[in-house]
DNA sequence: ACAAAAGTGTTCAGATTACACCCATGG
DNA sequence: CCATGGGTGTAATCTGAACACTTTTGT
């Protein structure tokens, strides 16, 4: 009475280059096209099929095993062979889509759900590890560029009109750094001042009593109101 | 190697009160929430678990299908035994979420894919199925309501930003069936001249020559000027 | 004193809202 | 001629976009 069907999770790391939430230098000199731009976490296949390609962090779902539960694990796994505390604990995790094209495993029938990770700066990965440009990644085993452009869309998408930018940031961050990361995933520069005025009327910020300083003026902390994903009746446009 | 797991579809039909979409009289003097509101498939169970109770209709997966070939299998089955050509044909189809709880299905592990079918108006069904209120629906079978309230807010959500409303339309629809579509679905009534304005203005419909008669002065009617889904950059609120 | 990023207001154009009457037809 | 829904414009308000300088710190 089973179908012959194997299940599998396929989870689409992202984050972004650690100048973005770190403050790191970024040399925003150069105007060539060198703004940061997403990153997503993909290994080396070492077996057929796809051998030596690129592939997103995946398994097959156990038995008595949650989807997302199945996914945490996964990252689990990538975790135990790079940075164990920042792979591990994803920042937020969310289901993106079911893939299942008889015919996107060579070897039978796999249906994969995907999930979206979201961390705040690149863990470190070793081995066959590495973070590659999610705008324009290489070739990827199965239909793995499929399911990376379905989580860009979605972050891009949820960016405006959620907190989802609470995944890119750490716990407390300035006013410049969430700025930042609006721009690294929409890939356009905003506007200073109209973004402060947008991002604090809609009221999902805290001011914490803390500052960050660097050779500069120092600059106020802030964290979201609430823990988690919060939809927004109004829209982030700016 | 292949896990146990058995995958399924599940599929919300949702459409609405021919009076909606056909122009049949609906008694608007009342002003008790008379207002039409979203239907949704629902078929009795005469098996355990759950014998007597409403579910969505839905099927394994066959070893060689894909899943939304599934979904239209299933839809088709439900088809076969009600009116047969409407439901057949969804005039929208989308995946919307994977549901996998380890315990959702009490007879083993069970993971469902759900979709989202349009229909224009309610088919004639027979039988042990019926049209049921998505917004206040009876127990469910399963995880069930669950499935179906993701379908209501992914429908209610897609309304404000895509052209999904031509799954609950024939081809070819006068401005004020359009604007009842929108006031069913999100369930408060809107300004016809703002309405009007607004999505002539973001100009994804095209006027046929013709017109709809009735007793009154004729109507403009309208269709869709893309098949399919049309993402729109700007916003209906109105 | 210099470099670097933080912080801050105003003006203008376009969009959204609220609102009420005449029109064309069928019966 | 009456009932029914179709169709239309304008003024007030709100929102989004554009735009440049001063402040605070570290070195």
């Amino acid at each position: 009475m089973t179908p012959p069907v194997s299940l599998a999770v396929d989870v689409v790391v992202l984050t972004l280059p650690a100048s973005v939430a770190e403050l790191d230098a970024w040399d925003a000199s150069e105007d060539r096209a060198a703004r940061p731009a997403p990153l997503f976490l993909a290994g080396r296949r070492d077996h057929p099929p796809f051998a030596g390609a690129w592939s997103l962090p995946g398994g097959l779902v156990a038995g008595a095993e949650g989807l997302e539960a199945a996914a945490r694990r996964v990252l689990a796994e990538a975790a135990s062979r790079s940075d164990a505390i920042r792979l591990a604990a994803p920042r937020h995790l969310e289901q993106l889509a079911t893939f299942g094209a008889p015919t996107r495993d060579p070897r039978g029938r796999v249906v994969s759900v995907s999930y979206l990770a979201l961390l705040p700066v690149p863990a470190q990965v070793a081995g066959n590890a590495a973070w590659l440009p999610a705008d324009d990644p290489p070739e990827l085993a199965f239909d793995h560029r499929t399911i990376l452009s379905s989580a860009l869309n979605r972050l891009r998408a949820k960016l405006s009109y959620s907190t989802v930018a609470y995944g890119l940031l750490p716990d407390h961050f300035t006013l410049s750094e969430l700025q930042a990361v609006y721009e690294a995933v929409r890939g356009r520069s905003l506007d200073k001042r109209n973004f402060r005025r947008k991002v604090l009327a809609l009221g999902f910020l805290e001011d914490t009593g803390d500052q960050r300083r660097g050779s500069h003026r120092p600059a106020q902390l802030y964290r979201f109101s609430q823990a988690g994903l919060v939809l927004l009746d109004d829209v982030i446009t700016t």
